[in-house]
DNA sequence: AAAAAAGTTAAACAATCGTTTGAAAATCTC
DNA sequence: GAGATTTTCAAACGATTGTTTAACTTTTTT
């Protein structure tokens, strides 16, 4: 079952673009329609013609922004179980690594891109829409096993807790930096997001190293 | 510098728990003051008259909910260097399970007090109160050398950031367990907060036990 | 080119938001 | 217990929210 994805043109594809980016700046309660049409440049009733309402247009920008990155995920552990041989760090970039591959042919800038993903992860105050879950689902019907073999000894729940945990480190990773920074006081620099991608999957993948669950 | 605490009676306290009820079951941006005000019963001029505003009294709400874990922080701390040999485990127990351990106390249910305690990390609107900015560089100035003491060859900036991962992975938790439960589609069960707790500080401990940081 | 469909527009809708007012009630001070 | 202070109250304020309307323009179909 693959995961569909449709193109969005014209006034449509406008409207996401322009509630992505004010999304990523300022939150998804506290955007209002008028300024989204105002960015893309259209009209206000435009929202209720295309999308019905600006839940569903909230929803399509999730989707759009979602659904690439399951697609990247899937694609990424077809090839490692086409190799056959895998850790649980190569799951974990897998797993983790298509959140930024997709920042290229995004029309945000990687800061804006960073926020947003941490929002649609830890701050939508609605749930996610059906379809996504659904991807969510198929990812994890492909991960949890692979994770179960390379980490022999682990249960299915310890695995969906682990990944459940990753979830979070790379979603306090990608909105909270600037609060790091507060609390740490100039003792924590800017680095590329490579390398704080990095020490993200390195802090997971011992976690999940770790033996069997405590009991 | 001690963390000053001061003590909330009548209204005020009314209008902090209502509002704390609220947020945590809806989300910051959600509540209205109609409604914090009719929960608590009193009159809707009431938080301008005791706070000054909407945001100062969500202010409150978090510095009141924020500063006992804080305190918890330092007093587990102040005993782990009395007792003087401890590992990273141990700090991370100290550091996290005071968050759990205001559960008794508070007005709010288990799920609600979780839910606020997630919120409050990862879902405001507005910045923390600088109160409460300067207590969590207390703590972090705590608790990152002590951290190098317990896992020499990690810098500061390492700290730093794993410190930080464990926020994400406590936030996730506490706040998105019902997603995870939807993904897993039945196959992660409920179980005690205490279980879950482990399950998070084993992770993190593994993060942390983790070699130097790479390259 | 006429008819139908799709898309856009300015204006107004009802509802709700946080805030403010000025007077009444309660509490404290001396 | 009179006066001053603190607290509460109902009502309204201006602003803003998402949504809707009905006329208008553009595009597509036949």
């Amino acid at each position: 079952m693959a995961i569909a994805e449709e193109q969005l043109t014209g006034t449509k594809k406008s409207l996401v673009d322009a509630a992505a980016t004010l999304i990523a700046e300022r939150g998804f309660d506290a955007v209002t329609v008028r300024e989204i049409t105002g960015k893309a440049e259209t009209n206000i009733a435009s929202v209720k013609y295309h999308f019905g309402s600006k839940e569903e247009l909230i929803d399509a920008v999730v989707a759009n922004f979602v659904s690439p990155v399951n697609l990247g995920r899937l694609a990424r552990i077809d090839k490692l179980e086409e190799a056959g041989d895998f850790c649980a760090e190569d799951l974990l970039r897998a797993f983790l690594e298509p959140m930024l591959s997709q920042i290229k042919g995004s029309p945000l800038s990687e800061k804006l891109f960073c926020q947003l993903m941490g929002r649609v992860i830890g701050e939508r105050p609605y749930e996610f829409p059906e379809q996504v879950m659904g991807q969510f689902r198929e990812v994890a019907a492909r991960y949890v096993p692979a994770f179960i073999k390379a980490e022999p000894g682990l249960t299915e729940e310890d695995v969906f807790w682990r990944i459940h945990f990753s979830f979070g480190v790379m979603s306090n990773m990608l909105t909270n930096g600037e609060l790091l920074k507060k609390v740490a006081s100039g003792k924590v620099g800017e680095e590329q997001l490579e390398k704080t991608l990095s020490r993200v999957i390195d802090f997971c993948a011992a976690g999940f190293k770790q033996g069997e669950t405590t009991r």
